[in-house]
Formats: structure tokens, C-alpha cells, sequence
DNA sequence: ATTTACCCTACTTTATTTATAGACTTTACA
DNA sequence: TGTAAAGTCTATAAATAAAGTAGGGTAAAT
């Protein structure tokens, strides 16, 4: 399951893709609409910005705003960036990668290499669905 | 990611795939091979022995058994036995749902309907590939 | 100058995961 | 029939991660 962060996340993602004609939203507007604290929803938004999905702008009329096309915005990516690895088991991430200790020889492991089957064809789903299909179906 | 608890739980099931010729497997034999946690790895035999995938027998050359054809044990079914959903959202699982809080009218959520499908093209793989296929590549 | 709102750091609380302990039951076999 | 081997069960502790709080600092608009 994702965390909470992540569908914060994305729910903060599909408000300002809706919302695009303004130039800005407040952070309070976006916890407000999901009843997210705050505090807690400023963090994931920063972290957003940080990634290059969204900017701000300071100040009064300040906010946030999508820089990305909803479409460059791969689910992915979001779940990437506050959730972690996407492959189930840390020995067949490509972002994540760790070995797994009780693996004698990584090559000889069935369980390895059925789980990165799994990951390539979740990768499939996950980096071709993006914030436009969310935005499609609201 | 998977938890633990489901890794050495697939590690398990390998084990007694690959010793089906052998009437039972010792726990502390399946412990030593990957170097669990004997009475860590108990627990989890025992899950999977009330699902109805290992059998087992006490006392004096007792131990564990798979008694499901490995073809038969699909990764969904171990995975949503010991960690749960498989949905990326309590709202779109099949098995554990929970509305989510924040959510006015599920109908109306573009984040609700984009993760159902995504659930079901990862359902298709995780239903689709099985115990079998691991042992295949072992 | 003051309001408004983003930015940053640290902390606390809560939940989950991981692991351990110990007593109990069943079985094989001498 | 006794004893050691092996799984069963319940409870609890330790470690880690997720979720949420607090409060002040900094930049920009009017």
C-alpha cells in the first residue's frame, strides 16, 4: 500500500491540475479540500518542488503551481520520490538496489528472477499512467 | 516492498518445492538455509499452514510439507496471506477495503479509478505467476 | 512596514514490523 | 512407558518507520 504521504500527494497533484488557471493555490486551500494538516501536506509539497513537479511563488498572492504537463507526471515518479522503491523486494529495484542477504548467488535465485518480472511489468503500468489520467476521470 | 515475513515466507515455499521427494522439511533446516530466525520463520509456516498451503507433522520425524501443487500457489495468495493488500489504496482494495476519509464520493475520484486499474494489471501478473515459476528458474 | 505564505529543523507520537520467550502438545521409538 | 524430538500457541519486547506537531526563519507582495 502506498503511505499516506503519497496519496496526499497525489490528491494535492490532481487539486492543482484542476486548478490551473489560477496561478497559484494555497497550501490551506489544498488541506483544507482533503482535511490534511497543514504541516504535514508543506512537506510534500516541498519535496514536490524539489523534484521539479511543482513551483511556488512567496508572498501575498503567493502558492503553489504545477510546472510539469500533467501528462510528464508519471505516477512513478510521485511514488518514487515520497514512498521509495516500486520493485517488491530491495534485490530487484533500479533506484533502491540492495542485495539481499541471505542470498548466496543473486543469479541462482528464482525468487529474484520471477520478482523482476513482476517489477518490469508494474514499471509498465505505473510509468504510463500519469496525473492526466487521474485528471481525465474527475 | 514486501515485509520480511513475506520474503522468507516465498524462501520457505522455494525449499519445500525443491524437497517435495522428501516426506517433511525441518523448520530449523529451512532457518539455517537462509539464516532466519527459527522461531521467526515458525510463525510464518504456521500461516501458511492454516491457508492450507503446507502440511505439517509433529514429533519424531515430523516437519513441513507443501501440499498444494506449486503451479497452485499463486504470489497473490502468499503475498495478501502475510502482508496484506496488494491495492495501492485501502479504497480500491478487493480483499481489505476502507473507504478514505478524505473522500467526498468515491464515483467522482479520478485517483479512486486510475488505481483500480492499476490494481488490476498488477492482480494479473501476481494471480498469473506462481510458486512454479520460481522454481522453474531455480 | 506589515502581512502573507513558503522554508527548514527538530521532535513526538503512534503503528507496524521484526524478533524473542516460554510453556504446551503430539509423535516416534527404545 | 518414558524421553527426546518436533510442531503449536500466546504473549511480549525491541526496533523501525509512518504520521503528525511545533515553532521559528526567510522572502515577497502591497
Amino acid at each position: 500500500m502506498l503511505s499516506k504521504k503519497t496519496k496526499y500527494a497525489f490528491h494535492a497533484l490532481t487539486y492543482l491540475g484542476k486548478n490551473r488557471d489560477q496561478k497559484t493555490v494555497l497550501i490551506q486551500d489544498i488541506a483544507a479540500e482533503y482535511g490534511i494538516s497543514h504541516k504535514f501536506l508543506e512537506n510534500i509539497l516541498l519535496e514536490l518542488k524539489k523534484a521539479g513537479i511543482l513551483g511556488s511563488k512567496k508572498g501575498k498572492g503567493g502558492g503553489y503551481y504545477l510546472i510539469k504537463e500533467p501528462k510528464d507526471v508519471a505516477l512513478s515518479k510521485v511514488i518514487r520520490l515520497l514512498d521509495g522503491p516500486i520493485a517488491l523486494l530491495p534485490c530487484v529495484s533500479l533506484n533502491y538496489y540492495e542485495p539481499c542477504i541471505e542470498c548466496q548467488d543473486e543469479g541462482k535465485c528464482g525468487l529474484n528472477k520471477v520478482m523482476i518480472q513482476v517489477r518490469d511489468e508494474m514499471l509498465n503500468v505505473l510509468e504510463n499512467k500519469s496525473l492526466a489520467d487521474i485528471l481525465d476521470k474527475e
